[in-house]
Order: C-alpha cells, then sequence, then structure tokens
DNA sequence: GTCTATAGTAAGATAGAC
DNA sequence: GTCTATCTTACTATAGAC
C-alpha cells in the first residue's frame, strides 16, 4: 500500500505554514529594523523574535538585505495603490486641473507615510543595505520625469517642487503635523513657470 | 651623560610625525572612501594606501566611522567659511536685503559643493556609519532654524526652501551644472509668504 | 519541501611589543 | 607613535532531521 494519498492529504501541495512563517519573519524584521536600523540589526534578533530560525530565514530570502528591500518594496506598492485612488477619486469628481489632481496624489502620499510612520521613517533615515539611496533617488527621478509636463519642462521648477515634497515628507514624518503638510502642498499648487507667476488663485 | 637633551632635539615635543600619519590617513581615507563607498570600504585599503597601519589609525581616530565623521566636520568647516565669507562679501557691497544676502550664501554653497563634489557626492551618497544620515538632518533642519526669519517665520515656507535648496545641491553634485542651480536659486528668492506672493519683482 | 544546528569567512577592533 | 598578531562578531552557506 502505498503513502501517497496519505502524504497528499497530510501535506497541503506546497506550504501554508511557509507562508506563514514568511510573514512572521517579515513583520519581525520590520519591528527590529525600525527599532535599531538596518546596520545594527542582526538576523539572530529577527528570527529571535519571529519565533523562527536562521535557515528559515535564508530559504524564505535572500539576506539580511533582501528581507529589508522586500518591505520596501511593499511599503512602495502600498503608496502607489493609495495615490492612483485619489488620481482616480478626483477625476471621478470631475477634477480636470492636473496640478490639483497632483496635489491630491502628493497628499495621499503624505498621509500614506503617516499611517505608516515608523517604517516610512526607517526607510528616510538612510541606513539600508549598500546602495539603497540610489534605489530611492532613482524612484523620486523617475517620478519627477513622470510630472514633468506639469511644470512646463522647466527643470529648475522640477527641482524645486521635488525637493519641497521631499522635506515635506521629511518634516511630516519626523512630527507627525499633517497640518505643515497641507501648507506645504498649498505653497506647492501655487507655484508656477516665472511668466504666469502673478497669476491670481481660482477661488 | 643623559640622553635628555637629546631625545628633546630628535624627538619634537609631542609628534610631527604623528600628524603627518594623520594626515596621511584622513587623505587616504579620502579617496578609498569616495572610490569605494563607506561599507564597502576597508581600513585595510586606508592604512594600505596611506602607507600605515591598523595600529596607527586606532591610535589617531576611534575607528572607521571617526574617520568620515572627521572627513565631514572638515567639509562642513570649509562649506561655513565660504557662506559666512559670502554674507561679509555682499554686506560690505551694501547689499541690505536679507533674502539677497541668503541667496548669495546659498550660491556661495553650491559652489563649494561643486569644488569638492567627489567629496560632497560621498556624504549625498548617504552610505555612511550608523546614525549618519541623522547627523546630516539636524545640521539641516538648525541651518533652516537659523533662517527661519527670512520667512517670516512660516514653517510651511521654511520647509519649501529648505527642500527646493536640498534637491539644487543633490542636482549640482550629480550634473555639475551650476546654471540649473542658478535657475533653482532664483526661483527660490522670489518665494513669498502666500499674503504677498503676488508682489511685484524690484528690477 | 521545510526547518535546526553548525561550520566557514571576512572585517572591524584590541593588546602588547618595539 | 607605530606595528604585528590575535580576538570577536555577524553574515553566509551547508548538512541533515522531520
Amino acid at each position: 500500500m502505498s503513502p501517497d494519498v496519505e502524504n497528499a492529504v497530510a501535506q497541503p501541495r506546497t506550504s501554508e505554514r511557509g507562508a506563514a512563517t514568511r510573514s512572521s519573519l517579515l513583520a519581525a524584521a520590520r519591528e527590529v529594523f525600525v527599532s535599531k536600523g538596518f546596520a545594527e540589526a542582526g538576523v539572530t534578533d529577527v528570527v529571535a523574535r519571529a519565533d523562527a530560525s536562521v535557515g528559515s530565514l535564508y530559504h524564505h530570502f535572500a539576506g539580511k538585505a533582501d528581507l529589508y528591500l522586500t518591505l520596501w518594496e511593499e511599503f512602495q506598492t502600498r503608496q502607489t495603490q493609495r495615490t492612483k485612488r485619489a488620481v482616480r477619486t478626483a477625476r471621478a469628481a470631475g477634477e480636470s486641473d492636473p496640478m490639483r489632481v497632483f496635489v491630491g496624489a502628493a497628499r495621499a502620499y503624505l498621509d500614506g507615510c503617516v499611517e505608516e510612520r515608523e517604517l516610512a521613517a526607517l526607510f528616510l533615515r538612510g541606513d539600508g543595505p549598500p546602495g539603497f539611496e540610489v534605489v530611492m533617488r532613482d524612484r523620486m527621478r523617475l517620478w519627477a520625469r513622470r510630472n514633468a509636463a506639469l511644470f512646463e519642462d522647466e527643470p529648475a521648477l522640477v527641482l524645486v517642487v521635488t525637493g519641497a515634497l521631499a522635506a515635506a515628507v521629511s518634516e511630516v514624518v519626523c512630527s507627525g503635523d499633517r497640518g505643515l503638510a497641507g501648507e506645504v502642498l498649498a505653497i506647492i499648487g501655487q507655484i508656477r513657470p516665472a511668466a504666469s507667476a502673478t497669476a491670481p488663485h481660482s477661488g
């Protein structure tokens, strides 16, 4: 009598406990990185908090850096969902001014940073795996390029808006002050190329 | 006959060779960090290039991080000298508008970043010792506080200007494009609180 | 297919001789 | 002050149990 059938039942095709372990590892890594930073954190800290083992970690992930990057990717996915949703909502409400749509998306991004403040602070803090800063910088430049048309393709203007928004993110993550972020967005919304700088508000 | 006198002559009170070793170490560290970054660089690389030994390094510095932080402190000292000089020059030339003085200082800072572009890029790149980002962030916040009065103590405005300037520094260090930085400064110089945003230029 | 235990390796830091 | 030899730590990889 072959044990095949029994095995097929007892061992759900491929994992379930595996997925749970992976989640535990990720959750533990999030807590450890947030409290100690990337460099100071050890894989032993992570597996201890996850009630798992080093080998488990290396089965599910390529290493400490992979753990960190996975947290980053998942955070970015959530942020993208939030901003896309904001854009859809604004357009559905009949908003046609691209700049106002943009500001709405920026607000959604900032709100997401406040919601996951500790995690956002981790990434902003800067101590990630080697080369992580480049990843973040590239993502920001890509985002700037995507929105360049809004600022009439004036690089200096794009820089000002990009920098101002980055500062707002930083401040909001540190202080949790949504109001300040709102004021920054108001100023950004008023920024126009030099030629039309004195245009009145549409109140 | 006691050897005291001879020693006093042969061995200048306290170091001279010591100072030379320290300088070599610092110069070597600068080259190694610039080419490999902080994490990838090894203390052995530094001492090899300096024709010194690990023991020497740890005699003069607390460790790899201390080497990095010393390079940062010295860079900041030079930058402070440049900006203070710009302020003195502007005031000596009869410039009384605080905002124009500020923009002049910012331009001097940017020029300093271009002059020492590789070193500035090292610090901006982000891979420094644990906690270094906090040091940079604190310095920027301190600078923002010092200039808050220029922006009528409106925190949001300070944030926008701070962020825009940081973006300009980043861009200038990456591309070496002074012209773009100039345009950013022009935009910053025109930024005013919402109430007086439509004020005409004084040309 | 998943996890535990353990050995290997690299690099920063230290001790003590000269 | 300078150097060599050694120690410690922490990520990586692997062998083997369930």
